[in-house]
RNA sequence: GCCCCCGUAGCUCAGCGGAUAGAGCACCGCCCUCCGGAGGCGGUGGCGCAGGUUCGAUUCCUGCCGGGGGCACCA
């Protein structure tokens, strides 16, 4: 859009005044400074002034006196600022035609192309089908969803997967578990001690009488996990492609088929009755065991084949999102993949610091052994799934999380998620407004957009301009917490603009232009919030009536 | 000992190498004739330490200090 015409219109400066381009191009942005009033600055003269050979002021002088003698469209000046900064300033119809911009592409705002043609394959959670969805995992579900999100909204083709650990030696000791309870026993030293197997057992005997044994157990065991699994999913709003059996890949031949085919690429030895790979060829501190000396496949051996089939089937590119805790293993499986003749570098890991329960102003001390866990279902029986998600997108996943409970229950009307779907709801409020009153909005070509001068209306006017970077940016950073921390200063800036600024008013050429500006706020609003999993709804459920 | 992440306001966190570092909460004031006060306006208050690279470092590199997470023929 406007920038990319600036940016054009840098390039050709540049060189009509005899100036290189910079290797990686021209950056042109908003300046940060809160003093300065320009709508661009590029830092570009003192990134020439070395190699050019003068000062930064002299560079940026230069290329001032060709931009303000070719005035390319909406320039009104460029200036010369501080170090060596070019500011350049545009005349305020730059952001009307922002706003039309927005309102042309309507639903579609803030989609880009920086993915067009990527085959993603996004695996996230796959949490261990042997017991309920843990409160911390609820941080992965709502950034591996949003991340999804945000990575088709560039464009990229996206798959969501899950993967069911079905075949390991945690599902057996989860069965003999389960029939020990079922049996009226307690369950082995290293077996699941949890209170919910005691429920499960229940269910169990319920559904298939008094004479089951191990194997059925834990067949029937799984299964209901994994519908539980999918019924927390569902109250949160999310929902995979694929979930994808370990077993099967045993059942296909495929994890012995990677042994066989690692064996011909020479990655193999054995030592001490295992079979090992040499990833240390590849980067990795050490070599794994693939096979057991009990002849049993390690997790490591079935997680490649299974990355191998998601290549087999089709995506370009693995992205798994993982708990921190798993960080050791990286290596291992990227070196592995790699020896099987895949690019370096699959998957893309994304590892996620740890969140911390907190309740009572204590943090929640987790123990396997007693079973004392906050599930997922915990959290959204007291707080409904717009805030719990929003909670878990507020920072990026490089730092670790706490998620106090207390705050988030008791203080979840103050939640900054209501404060953004509040900016959307009162959007739709003036629209029921203006609809009451007989106001229709006219066709936008029909519209002056002159009337947006107002200094919240131009903020908000920016802010819109910047969007669809932000979107773009946070997608290649893997960071859906960028569109977060944007739709939250959004909301701020819109608030304040309700609040000075008078949608419906006795001013009729001034009314359509705001309600063309608050019509663009809400595009952007929604699609913000899309891109999060959030809903963006037109009215709020009333609260504090008791208030007089 | 080695590897990964993080030390920014009293607390929780933002901050693609740019100019005087932002927000929420908390605290202190102020704003309801008017589109929903789950709101607005103002105030108090900060980059762990030491080097290095750079025209310029909260941001990149090294070391130290502090916190979290890993270093299995477990998943």
């Amino acid at each position: 859009m406007i920038r990319d015409q600036l940016l054009a219109a840098v390039d050709a400066a540049l060189d009509a005044a005899g100036l290189p381009i910079p290797p990686g191009g021209v950056a042109l942005a908003p300046p940060t400074d809160p003093r300065q009033t320009a709508d661009f600055t590029t830092n570009v003269a003192m990134q020439l002034a070395r190699t050019v050979g003068s000062s930064p002021r002299d560079v940026a002088a230069r290329l001032v006196e060709v931009l303000n003698a070719e005035r390319p469209g909406h320039l009104d000046r460029a200036e010369v600022a501080g170090p060596g900064f070019v500011n350049l300033y545009l005349a305020p119809t730059w952001l009307h035609e922002v706003l039309r911009d927005v309102v042309a592409v309507g639903d579609r705002f803030g989609l880009g192309t920086t993915l067009s043609g990527e085959r993603i394959n996004l695996e996230f959670v796959s949490a261990n089908p042997t017991g309920p969805i843990h409160a911390g995992a609820g941080r992965w579900i709502a950034v591996g969803d949003a991340l999804a999100n945000l990575l088709s909204s560039q464009g990229a083709d996206v798959h969501r997967e899950y993967y069911l650990n079905d075949a390991g030696a945690q599902l057996d000791k989860f069965g003999a578990s389960l029939h020990a309870r079922y049996e009226g026993a307690a369950p082995p030293e290293d077996g699941y001690q949890g209170a919910y197997v005691v429920d499960l057992a229940a269910r169990l005997r319920e559904a298939l009488g008094d004479a089951v044994d191990e194997e059925t157990a834990r067949e029937w065991g799984y299964q209901a996990m994994v519908d539980d699994i999918r019924a927390d999913l569902d109250r949160i709003g999310v929902q995979f492609d694929t979930w994808f059996s370990e077993r099967t890949l045993h059942e296909s031949g495929e994890v012995a088929a990677v042994l066989d085919d690692l064996r011909t690429r020479g990655a193999l030895f054995d030592d001490d009755g295992a079979t090992w790979i040499r990833t240390t060829d590849f980067g990795d501190p050490r070599d794994r065991v693939l096979v057991k000396s009990d002849g049993s496949p390690t997790y490591l051996l079935a997680d490649l084949a299974y990355h191998r089939n998601k290549f087999a089937r089709g995506w370009t590119h693995l992205i798994d999102i993982w708990g921190a805790d798993h960080h050791g293993q990286v290596k291992s499986l990227q070196s592995g993949l790699e020896a099987l003749g895949a690019s370096p570098g699959e998957p893309e890991v994304l590892l996620g610091q740890l969140v911390k329960l907190q309740r009572g102003g204590e943090l929640v001390r987790l123990s396997k052994r007693t079973g004392d866990i906050v599930t997922l279902a915990d959290i959204l029986d007291e707080v409904d799934p717009d805030v719990a998600r929003l909670t878990f997108l507020f920072q990026s996943i490089d730092t670790a999380q706490t998620f106090d409970l207390d705050v988030v229950t008791a203080q979840s009307m103050e939640n900054p998620v209501y404060y953004v779907q509040y900016a959307h709801a009162r959007i739709a409020s003036i629209g029921r407004r203006a609809a009451a009153a007989g106001i229709t909005r006219l066709p936008i070509l029909d519209a002056s957009l002159a009337p947006l001068v107002h200094e919240r209306e131009v903020d908000l006017l920016r802010a819109l301009a910047q969007y669809p970077d932000v979107v773009a940016e946070a997608a290649a950073m893997r960071a859906p917490h960028r569109v977060t921390a944007w739709v939250r200063d959004f909301a701020k800036t819109f608030h304040s603009f309700y609040s000075e600024c008078r949608v419906l008013s006795d001013d009729i050429a001034l009314t359509q232009a705001r309600l063309w500006l608050a019509e663009a706020c809400r595009i952007a609003l929604a699609s913000a919030l899309a891109i999060l999993g959030v809903h963006a709804p037109d009215e709020m459920t009333r609260i504090d009536e008791d208030i007089p």
